[in-house]
RNA sequence: GGCCCCUUCGUCUAGUGGUCUAGGACGCCGGCCUCUCACGCCGGUAACACGGGUUCGAGUCCCGUAGGGGUCACCA
């Protein structure tokens, strides 16, 4: 068996894109599972829209979620040359013919078809042009595109998707296409095929929006003489609205760089899409990546489109609740180790670092770490509901003001009365703390969870959290002493 | 509109003619745990688009209808 040859091809007109990162996952996991090769090809053939800025993200985007390629990135442009080569060749053989026809005549034509309820494909006025036509027209410099001559024959254009079965089209539906401009330069139709043709593209995995571009390509492999690579079409993602998902109407929301601002695990993200359409075959929802490329397979890959079920302006979930879900069961079964520089790369930027987490409070670092993070969803959620743990200069949430502290103005003396049994303790250990906590309440004829939640309030600046008593230890007590003096002063504004 | 593709809980999905009174996950609801919130565990809610066939038997096969999507560029 040959080897196996895939590209992700993204054409360089703006940011990665969650369905453009899930085509770029599927081929690259074929790639990984056939221990064959992942080309990264910018399709930069369209000058105006194309820009380096759109260039570099998508390459960090990849980067980013961990997705690596074995040749490239190659760019589009740098293969006109081979490009214009094969339209001439085309040309010559007989495969694709000059058309003089201007935009204007088509247009017209397809506007009188569609006043006529007709339906409109290139009518074939230049395809059997005599050559003395067309050497009137090169003379008189007549401007012309290349149009690719369909085989005009009974019968269908055919092919075996690897998700879809067979797919047939016949040739007489298939119009004669451009395949080069007026200008002289080809068309994505062709140079697609001639690079992949030159990059030996085994396999074909892209959307199912390529559908009608792939009986066209097939005849153009044909009349190139080319074996036709292995194609599979993906469903496509749509929205709650069913509409294509796309960078226009849904803005970043779609973008791969919003899940790495918002605190999403690479490897959550690629978890989360990859079952957009795809599942093992078994009840399997999360995957190492070995784990992930050896159940792999196209043949799992879904017919049908999926839904990205992500509502705009819900307060809770900002993206789909099933990747947040994700990314918070990957938070809190991770190794510690591995989570570790992330929340520190989060903490740096939120400038809530302290380079002690690195050296003598390494160990407390991860102790708080491992404490934590069972109730986060993000790696934000460490700056932010994680703030008192890493800086004495915190806010206190609002509810937990409230609810914890405002709404029993007797601990506001109380507090204080705590921090000091604390403080006269030999070593304030859980058990102690909980000891002196229970003992406490009982004496001032409180509920235990009054004064205990008050202290998370004021040490935490939080409303849940881990139990409390052991937080008592972990923060030790300087800072427990320090946090529970200092509960007064929520009183005073209020 | 033509052509092509698709159609199981709200969402992601399992299901390849009997084991489907349709399974799992997320979400939602309830319970346990408990100093709070989570986690975890237990339980609940909720789907085969519709109509005809074929068959002893259909979510599974066939046809039709409806619905959805894609595509119809000198974009990629």
């Amino acid at each position: 068996m040959s080897e196996v040859r895939v590209r992700f091809p993204p054409s360089p007109t703006g940011y990665l894109h969650i369905g453009g990162a899930r085509t770029a996952i599927y081929n690259w996991l074929y790639a990984k599972k056939h221990h064959g090769k992942l080309i990264l090809r910018i399709e930069d053939t369209d000058a105006d829209r194309s820009t380096q800025e759109s260039i570099d993200g998508i390459i960090r985007g990849l980067e980013w979620l961990g997705i690596d390629w074995d040749e490239g990135p190659y760019f589009q442009t740098e293969f006109a040359a081979d490009h214009i080569e094969k339209a001439e060749r085309l040309l010559a053989e007989g495969h694709a013919y000059k058309c003089f026809c201007t935009k204007e005549e088509l247009d017209a034509k397809r506007e009188a078809a569609m006043a006529a309820k007709m339906q409109f494909g290139y009518d074939g006025t230049c395809r059997d042009l005599s050559a003395e036509k067309v050497a009137a027209h090169e003379a008189a410099g007549t401007p012309h595109v290349v149009r690719f001559k369909v085989p005009r024959k009974e019968g269908s254009v055919a092919y075996d998707d690897k998700v879809l079965g067979r797919i047939e089209r016949k040739y007489s539906e298939i119009e004669d296409f451009v395949i080069v401009r007026s200008n002289g330069k080809p068309l994505y139709l062709l140079c697609n095929v001639v690079d992949d043709i030159r990059d030996r593209i085994s396999h074909i995995i892209r959307g199912q929006d390529h559908m009608t571009n792939t009986t066209r390509q097939i005849l153009i492999y044909d009349a190139l003489g080319a074996k036709i690579p292995v194609f599979a079409h993906m469903p496509l993602t749509l929205d709650l609205k069913k509409a294509k998902i796309s960078k226009r109407s849904h803005g970043e929301i779609v973008a791969v760089h919003f899940y790495q601002e918002h605190g999403f695990l690479p490897w959550a993200l690629v978890n989360f899409l990859v079952l957009l359409g795809w599942n093992p075959g078994d009840d399997r929802e999360f995957f190492s990546k070995e784990e992930l490329i050896e159940a792999f397979t196209l043949e799992r890959i879904n017919k049908s489109a999926s839904i990205f079920n992500y509502r705009k302006d819900d307060p809770k979930f900002f993206t789909d609740p099933k990747a947040i879900s994700i990314n918070a069961h990957y938070l809190r079964t991770m190794p510690v180790e591995e989570l570790s520089p992330l929340v520190k790369e989060e903490l740096v930027a939120a400038g809530l670092w302290d380079e002690s987490y690195d050296n003598e409070k390494k160990e407390w670092f991860k102790k708080t770490l491992e404490m934590i993070r069972e109730r986060f969803h993000t790696l934000k959620d460490f700056s932010a509901e994680g703030c008192a743990y890493f800086s004495d200069d915190f806010e206190i949430d609002e509810k937990a003001l409230n609810k914890n502290l405002l709404k029993h103005p007797e601990l506001q003396e109380l507090l204080p009365q705590l921090a000091d049994r604390f403080e006269a303790l030999p070593e304030l250990t859980a058990a102690e703390a909980e000891r002196v906590a229970r003992e406490f309440a009982e004496e001032k004829e409180l509920k235990v969870g009054i004064p205990i939640n008050a202290s998370r309030a004021v040490i935490t600046g939080q409303i849940k959290g881990p139990s409390m008593f052991e937080l008592f230890e972990h923060f030790g007590r300087e800072k427990v002493v320090a946090r529970l003096r200092n509960a007064p002063k929520y009183f005073e504004n209020s």
